[in-house]
DNA sequence: TCTTGATGTCAACGGCGTTTACATATCATG
DNA sequence: CATGATATGTAAACGCCGTTGACATCAAGA
């Protein structure tokens, strides 16, 4: 029948077709705004469906509820952040292979810190335990990422061998945690300036062992970078 | 006029008296417990009200809107959560100050690990970025049991003076990372067994250089505990 | 051409936080 | 004790949300 249209809804009468054309990916790509600027509250099925001028219950035709959405949203994040950190390890200059390797774990660290400063709505998001779905690559992971630093730090030399085994746990807690807590404004205890970033880069280089260069006076810790 | 109820309800009807007594404590409790049970999003005003038979606006008595209610939960958290720390510390044995600070340290850590295995929800809930209301007072908060801790190590000479400053960054990102991201399930990624959080109170230990000990070999780095 | 499946709309359902007007109990003050 | 102010609880509505089921439109193959 002829589709009156009296639900104070405006959809379809912009647009000149019937169907959308590719309304999965605009989904996606609209939520994934909303949940870069409002977090994941802001991701709503009305607030994305009015966005596209498309009514609410067109999207269960890509998405079987609002999880499966931002579950998809979750692993775009993941990769964001991923590519942040290769981008930061794009950077690294040339010099000796065990100095570059570390500056190259560093760079990694760093990457995913500055996401976090710059996408904290990200971040969170891409931490929510759901799983994308399986249409979703999820590669480079953030994890992978990692992984390879360190492999390569332990191939130049850099991390001994006995420290290899758990430290992707080791360096991710730390940075991950960090960078939470500072999202979360949970050094806001006593107004000083938020501590210094490069300051647990550090500290986890140290905790694993990482050395520059066989140091002269065995345990004495060096400032990296 | 004589209010007949035709709404659904079943407020006050097996309650004798029309007001409830203590509803601002009992409302406070039962959050809690929601909280505890199925995490933030669980903690409903109207889920609340109907377990203490009460009408959802009658929570608008005690707290001007949701977010202050799941404020002063939070806070509720916080201090679960820092007791916990408290008792941990609480269980090290008498030994040499030195050593014990040490383990009176580690136990910081792992109370906040133990604490966030046992009741997830609360410590996601205990990080939410909602102040609570000025009633509540916050103390001990899990903050200055680590301050505390801390202090103590620099008291002992187990942590160098050097080291004192940022030192709660880097020890509460690293527990706070671990916890969060096994919460999260992140370290699901190649179905192997969860890594220990032991490693990680160590990793933090040699982050800071702490030493049980004057080391004869310097630089080499002992297992603690 | 006709039918079939994919994609979109509409209207409704119940759940949520919140507000407004009103009902009832407690308490201070005469 | 009486009375009026104040604190505390209720009922009903509002607009938001996710989700569903019946229906409309379109594209593509038999």
């Amino acid at each position: 029948m002829n589709a009156v249209n009296i639900s104070g809804y405006n959809h379809a009468m912009s647009r000149s077709t019937y169907h959308h054309g590719d309304l999965r990916r605009a989904l996606l790509t609209e939520a994934h705004e909303l949940a870069r600027s409002g977090g994941s509250d802001a991701v709503t099925l009305r607030e994305v469906a009015r966005r596209l001028e498309v009514s609410p219950a067109a999207i269960y035709r890509h998405f079987p509820d609002r999880d499966a959405l931002l579950g998809d949203v979750a692993g775009m994040a993941r990769l964001d952040l991923a590519r942040r950190m290769l981008d930061e390890v794009g950077l690294v200059e040339e010099t000796d292979p065990r100095t570059r390797s570390i500056r190259r774990f560093l760079a990694i660290g760093r990457g995913y810190l500055d996401f976090a400063q710059d996408e904290p709505n990200l971040l969170a998001v891409a931490f929510l335990p759901i799983a994308p779905s399986r249409s979703m690559s999820e590669d480079p992971s953030p994890w992978h990422v990692l992984a390879a630093g360190l492999d390569e730090l332990v191939a130049t030399g850099a991390l001994p061998v006995e420290r290899r085994a758990g430290a992707e746990t080791i360096a991710w807690s730390a940075v991950h945690g960090f960078a939470t807590l500072r999202a979360g404004r949970a050094f806001d205890v006593s107004g000083e300036p938020g501590p210094d970033p490069e300051t647990v880069l550090d500290a986890i280089a140290r905790s694993l062992d990482v050395r520059p260069s066989m140091p002269k006076v065995r345990g004495k810790h060096h400032r990296l970078r």
